[in-house]
DNA sequence: TTGAAAGCGTTACCAT
DNA sequence: ATGGTAACGCTTTCAA
């Protein structure tokens, strides 16, 4: 069935039975009250292909997933792109999904900027000296990144969470109650967000008078196996933490694994706090959570990413025009911290 | 840059320039070359849409996520269409996911067969009575499913694991070792993996003349606090598991939790065999790994339901024709089983 | 309020 | 080996 077949059957011109469906004004309410009807009944819908060829747009939005081979897939992503997924359905857009081997990430910009598949693109994950969004700009392709670039922040628009501040006030939070020694587990610090988190962890001990132990600070990918490792190395070190940081619910639960098996009760002994990204497979939540943590939904990131790419997207006023969000997130009070054990 | 203007670049037609960007044997090896080098210096490649408009084949694969609000997001999935997207970039398709809520999965077949948004389509968790097939078989969208539906296996394309088998053997290998209270904690059984799943365990556990205690059985969300939650109330239970035999790592660290925090050395007083996804955030490596484990990667299942599909709509013989792929799961020693403690 | 026809950028058929 | 042109299915401009 397509707009030819339709408008026979309605003894219509293709015009008038596109702009009723299309809710052009001009239609008498009786002629679209038949052809909307029609349509339905014939399972009509616009064929996607022509339609964005005539319109000039793809109504789709790309995302990239570069993957190199021994790297882990990033839980945050899937539900970043739950989130916008759903805003997606919401505005009729398509969400297209790039996997493509982390050295080739600049070819595939350019092929989807040449064959016009998206309409804009989410950019996830940025690096230190991340030079993505120069190229994006190059090829005229607009985008908005989840993350921001340090040192770019204005070059962009952007939707990230204030990653300093909320690790600022966690310390400050073990600090207050009398922790002087916090095991920090990161992410791989090449990524900005880590370099962020850590900058917080650090200015809070500094503003506490407190000393930077470089040996209290490990960052790696954020699984459940590398928090535990390195969690014990410390806890059977000359000079233990008494509580853990860590940028990740996996490496919380490594954290906690690794203070049980060393005979240590979490919340009492030893104290955790998490950064709490709101992984579904990974809940802390209810009331009273089992992990203290600050919480930062990435599914709503997603849903806000989208909403303000689409935004612009119709707006498409101005190219350099730029919209920003900064989520806040929470500190929660769970059942894994407790005031330091005395000396 | 267009077909037009790159042909009055080179002082040659559309159709010449068409033919020789596309491989097509009647051109002159001069003649591709010019254009090939002169295409790749102006940036060109054809415009996706109108090529999607003159051929009739989009080059994209669907994936549908129905989403609950209060199911959690399977990282399954996650590694599936990693694995999926690889292939998909290696073959030209691109790949488009489409975020919806649970109840409204059918109205969005209908749109994307009315559509035509994709060549074909991959559809995840078969449940229980499942419908979904019917409904793209009558919309005419060629598809496979990752897992199989139960009575209906002969009706469809897919590929899937042994579950059966697979759960069989880990619950024989646990009764080997001398256990014959195994705690099994389930994904949701309305899922058919799941159900697929209890059946090996059962078996297992009738063919060894040992009874099966409803009591010993769970079945959720596969998530950690879950885990816990049913590993501890079966351990402070009057007649406590000496094993437990889960269907995902996040139950297995749940139960591992529940075990340690009872005081119980796992591998030694208490064992474990899990299902092992090999999610890459939650890795369960080396060659002695953590969790004793039947072992099937989902991204290689993402990979091959892709080449499957793909080679498919290549072929497109026979709408009927199918296609299935049956992996072996590997039982793998770790360190979180040993013999039965003796009563 | 409705319709005819020109485009959108390709591919593919039919000539030459 | 190369070119002219119809066709793909829609939207949109211009006319009526």
């Amino acid at each position: 069935m397509n707009l030819k077949q339709l408008s026979k059957r309605l003894n219509l011109s293709q015009t008038t039975v596109s702009r009723a469906l299309n809710g052009y004004p001009e239609v008498s309410a009786k002629t679209r009250q038949r052809v909307i009807e029609m349509a339905r009944e014939l399972g009509y819908a616009p064929n996607q292909q022509a339609r964005r060829l005539a319109t000039g747009k793809t109504m789709a939005i790309g995302h990239v997933l570069p993957r190199s081979p021994n790297e882990m897939l990033n839980p945050i992503f899937m539900e970043f792109i739950a989130g916008a997924g759903l805003v997606y359905a919401k505005y009729g857009y398509d969400m297209m999904i790039s996997v493509v081997p982390n050295d080739n990430e600049e070819a595939i910009y350019q092929e989807i900027a040449a064959r016009k598949k998206v309409d804009g693109i989410i950019v996830h994950a940025p690096r230190k000296d991340e030079q993505r969004h120069k190229l994006l700009k190059k090829l005229g392709i607009p985008f908005l990144m989840h993350g921001r670039i340090t040192g770019a922040e204005d070059e962009t628009s952007w939707v990230d969470i204030n990653n300093r501040q909320a690790f600022e006030r966690a310390t400050r939070f073990l600090l207050d109650l009398g922790h002087r020694r916090i095991g920090f587990l990161n992410g791989n610090e090449e990524m900005d967000f880590a370099i962020r988190r850590r900058e917080g962890y650090v200015n809070a001990l500094q503003n506490a008078g407190c000393p930077v132990d470089p040996d209290l600070m490990h960052s790696s990918e954020m699984t459940e196996p590398l928090g535990t490792q390195f969690a014990i190395n410390l806890l059977r070190s000359s000079n233990p933490p008494t509580a853990f940081l860590t940028s990740s619910i996996t490496l919380a639960i490594g954290a906690e694994s690794a203070a049980t098996s060393h005979g240590l009760e979490v919340g009492k002994d030893i104290s955790i706090v998490t950064h709490d990204d709101v992984i579904s497979f990974l809940p802390n939540s209810g009331e009273y959570p089992h992990f203290t943590c600050i919480r930062s939904s990435v599914g709503e990131a997603g849903q806000r990413a989208a909403q303000l790419l689409i935004k612009d997207l119709i707006d498409q006023g101005d190219p350099d025009h730029r919209v920003t969000h900064l989520m806040e997130a929470d500190l929660i009070l769970g059942r894994s911290t407790g005031p330091a054990p005395q000396g």
